[in-house]
DNA sequence: CATAGGATTTGCT
DNA sequence: GCAAATCCTATGC
């Protein structure tokens, strides 16, 4: 079989979430989105892993936010239709991968910060040039995730219910249980005023090996 | 194991 | 010009 009938089938078996699934606030979605199943595919092959970690980042009144410089070149995609990806640059060197919440014109995203690989191991290895990784460290941080998957800025913007390149996919039986589920403060966003930084808007499984540290 | 410092480009003040 | 939604390495206990 070639690779570009590999992936044929692959996404044949998988299921995009649709449009709706992402129309919904911010904390909302970044709490539904943890068991989903991350799908990359490009020249070097095909990857998923388990979202396993996330953080929910709202519009112009929150702090922390991106979104509160307004509508810019680089928040465009936060302030855009749900379901499409954003992705930036972080610290001069790091992307870092967040999908876009809300109706349009309401900014919203949820950044994905650690997930269990669970396909192209090898492949993530690579892209990460750290061949002796153990498999729970390879997407264990946001930056991790976006460079294990293969994810870099021209994949901003991407539609992520067309089930190619960069998707999304929940099936029922892989849902987190609340019981499983844990909340924090965001990581990195001390800077942010009124209350913001201290806001438990990062969620997390507790039972995960995978999750930032 | 814990902590500290550096890397390196972009975007906003 | 400054600081950033991070990660890696080195050093010290």
């Amino acid at each position: 079989m070639t690779s570009r009938a590999a992936a044929t089938a692959s996404q044949q078996i998988t299921d995009p979430l649709p449009r709706g699934f992402y129309a919904v606030p911010v904390v909302e979605l970044a709490r539904r989105l943890l068991g989903a199943t991350i799908w990359t595919e490009d020249g070097d092959g095909l990857s998923a892993g388990r979202i396993v970690e996330t953080e929910a980042y709202g519009g112009p009144e929150d702090r922390a936010s991106h979104a509160r410089a307004g509508l810019t070149r680089r928040t465009a995609p936060m302030f855009g239709p749900p379901g499409h990806a954003y992705v930036y640059l972080v610290y001069g060197m790091h992307e870092c991968l967040n999908v876009v919440a809300e109706e349009e014109g309401r900014a919203g995203a949820v950044l994905l910060r650690a997930a269990e690989p669970l396909l192209g191991v090898e492949l993530m290895r690579r892209r990460r040039g750290r061949p002796a990784d153990p498999v729970d460290r390879l997407a264990a941080g946001p930056a991790r995730l976006a460079q294990a998957l293969g994810v870099s800025r021209r994949l901003d913007g991407h539609d992520l219910t067309l089930g190619h390149r960069l998707w999304l996919e929940l099936d029922t039986a892989a849902e987190a249980a609340d019981s499983r589920v844990a909340s924090g403060p965001r990581i990195g966003v001390a800077y942010a005023a009124d209350g913001w930084a201290e806001r438990p808007w990062r969620f997390w499984l507790t039972d995960s090996q995978a999750v930032s540290r």
